[in-house]
RNA sequence: GCACCCGUAGCUCAGCUGGAUAGAGCGACGGCCUCCGGAGCCGUAGGUCAGAGGUUCGAAUCCUCUCGGGUGCACCA
């Protein structure tokens, strides 16, 4: 059965049907200050049949039968026809919403018998986790969530760059001034200190930067010292990620990474030159720092690596000037390569509808080129690029490079200090106080983020990311806790007493009801437009509805009981919605706080 | 230089495929614990939606330009 608030559109565009020659009409959230439910602008039409909008509207507000529909009345303003729904059969409609579908409230099944591959998490094992990463993390992780709720099989793939260069700079500056006993002791801190270094030392001679594309390439082909030492440097830092994952909550079906596709990668390239995709080609030298203006000193002074031949897709006759690098002059492969092997690797094992990739806008580009090649080799699965905007510091933007981070942990601990603190006064166990500290804090810090349009980018604020107060998880989880409470509290005799929807019929008790049942819509856009937040502030208006709702109407304390009964259920859907929203965003619900 | 993204209240942000008098939170100011948990509730102040044109019955939303900020542009990922 469709919920309440699609049957109520359904029944408009039936009525609308009839009373009009179109067959389209857009339903909007009328002002405030109307006194109605949905709102069905006219203008259009009215203009096509020559008349003017209000007298058009009135024309077809006139004809219209309500009998047997959720509306009780509409009214005309200007060009826009007004439906008002009538509230005792609203509420009993979200009621038994409610009663169908149980825990299963809010979702669908819109995408059953449909696979989706997530791409997600995806850090550069050997650095610290930072707040940058938390990012692809958290959205990941609740699209994963959502998707899942409206249908999907989803298949969580964190694909952890633990190959390239990057390493190959890595196992050159271990080489040279790594202890394996301090790297043990404190892999990640450890591995970052080398990694920093590497860069300060490649400023004053960029002849590092060859011997660290060299490694690369003895680990590519399998030299036993550099595989020994890439795997070992790989176990550390990757046992470390698992902890954060533990800590945030954040599963994965997959965790196959970019070594994983090494034995791939000659098939790559040597498929895209059978099709005739990929040529051999020569591109300026390494690139240094400048740009080097237009004068172009074509002098040879330094970089002569190109003596050899680069593997190029050309994308130009699809609008991309840039072409796809797949294989570099010493024969090693690039990020381009390994992601090509991943999605044919992809596409045959789990056949997904869609590939999605939750990484920042600034790889934009190089995924409208990945995505071209694909096709063009021959890829039918449907790849979609799911940016999300970069995290600022005042500062500047993060750079693990110059070791200018701010590391995820020390933001989680500050936070459930904070919430430890505010748990002080309360009568509740150390380990209690431990336990709802530690959910409430992460939930702060996850939904701080998740909270905002994804694709845009956010300037890191420690307030922000520690608000307690007001848009803030700790506000939606408070909400949920003090109707545990009540639960806990209600007698035997309100227990019992039949809940009856159409007791129901002060304003805050209206105002909630129609906050439920937005939840389903909520949830279906979210899943379509890979946008999280929306469901972020969804929850905050719900919280607030309840918020208004408990202040201004006693649930217990009133007669008869099951008046009692039917605001107690109300209040335990509320909680049931919140709980089931939070999750979505990957964020968990104490019982007390 | 070329391409893409962004600019909404003092600050941080919502505003769905164009719709009615642009909304929250924080901060500020003023109320509310005899009543189910005050991480709460109620109220006040605060906006030429960066600017200028254009399309439209109607523009914060779409188009063009300007200004301001960000990101990307072949041997990193």
């Amino acid at each position: 059965m469709a919920y309440a608030l699609e049957t109520a559109q359904s029944q408009i565009q039936s009525l609308l049907e009839k009373a009009c020659s179109s067959s389209s009409f857009e339903m909007k959230n009328p002002p405030p200050k109307v006194d109605a439910d949905l709102a069905v602008p006219l203008f259009r039409m009215a203009k096509e049949s020559g008349k003017n909008p209000a007298a058009y509207a009135a024309e077809i507000a006139a004809g219209l039968e309500l009998e047997g529909t959720l509306f009780e009345s509409v009214s005309v303003t200007g060009g826009f026809v007004n439906f008002k729904l009538a509230e005792s059969p609203f509420t009993e409609r979200v009621f038994a919403d409610f009663a169908e579908n149980g825990e299963e409230y809010g979702g669908s099944q819109v995408g059953a018998g449909r696979n989706i591959v997530i791409d997600f998490s995806s850090p550069n094992i050997a650095k610290p986790f930072s707040v940058g990463h938390l990012r692809s993390t958290i959205i990941g992780d609740s699209l994963y969530k959502i998707l899942s709720f409206v249908g999907y099989r989803v298949i969580g793939d964190n694909h952890i760059g633990d190959w390239g260069t990057q390493f190959g700079k890595l196992l050159y500056a271990f080489d040279v001034w790594g202890d394996r006993q301090q790297v043990e002791a404190n892999p990640i801190r450890e591995m970052l200190a080398l990694y920093v270094r590497f860069h300060q030392e490649a400023e004053k001679d960029p002849a590092l930067e060859q011997s660290a594309r060299g490694w690369f390439k003895r680990l590519e082909e399998g030299d036993p010292e550099a595989n020994e030492l890439w795997q070992w440097a790989r176990d550390a830092s990757w046992e470390e990620f698992q902890r954060i994952y533990l800590r945030l909550g954040v599963k994965f079906d997959e965790v196959l990474g970019e070594s994983f596709y090494n034995d791939h990668l000659d098939v790559v390239v040597k498929n895209a030159f059978d099709q005739g995709l990929a040529q051999w080609g020569e591109i300026e030298a390494l690139p240094t720092e400048g740009q080097g203006e237009d004068e172009a000193g074509d002098g040879e002074d330094s970089k002569d690596v190109a003596q050899e031949k680069v593997a190029l897709i050309h994308l130009d006759d699809h609008g991309i000037e840039t072409p796809l690098l797949i294989q570099k002059s010493d024969g090693t492969s690039l990020y381009a390569t390994r992601d090509l092997a991943t999605i044919d690797h992809r596409e045959k094992t789990w056949k997904p509808a869609e590939i999605l990739y939750v990484v920042g806008g600034e790889q934009k580009l190089y995924f409208r080129q990945l995505f071209k090649a694909a096709e063009l080799l021959g890829s039918k699965a449907k790849c979609v690029h799911v940016p999300f905007g970069l995290i600022r510091l005042p500062a500047g933007k993060m750079s693990t490079r110059k070791g200018n981070v701010i590391f995820l942990e020390d933001v989680l601990e500050e936070a459930v200090s904070r919430s430890e603190a505010i748990l002080e006064e309360r009568d509740l166990s150390d380990q209690e106080k431990r336990q709802i500290a530690e959910v409430v804090g992460i939930g702060a810090v996850k939904f701080a983020d998740l909270s905002q349009t994804r694709t845009k980018d956010v300037l890191f604020d420690w307030e922000k990311m520690l608000n307690m107060q007001g848009d803030s998880a700790p506000y939606l989880q408070y909400a949920y806790v003090r109707i545990q409470s009540i639960l806990r509290k209600a007698s035997e005799s309100v227990l019992v007493a039949p809940v009856d929807p159409s007791l129901l019929t002060e304003a805050q008790e209206m105002a909630l009801i129609k906050a439920l049942a937005r939840f389903p819509e909520t949830v279906g856009n979210a899943a379509r437009s890979y946008y999280p937040h929306l469901i972020a502030t969804y929850l905050v208006s719900l919280a607030r509805e309840f918020s208004s709702f408990y202040k201004a109407v006693p649930i217990l304390k009133t007669e008869p009981a099951s008046l009692a009964a039917t605001r107690l259920e109300l209040a335990r859907r509320t909680a049931q919605v919140l709980q089931q929203g939070l999750g979505l965003l990957g964020i968990a619900c104490p019982q007390r706080m």
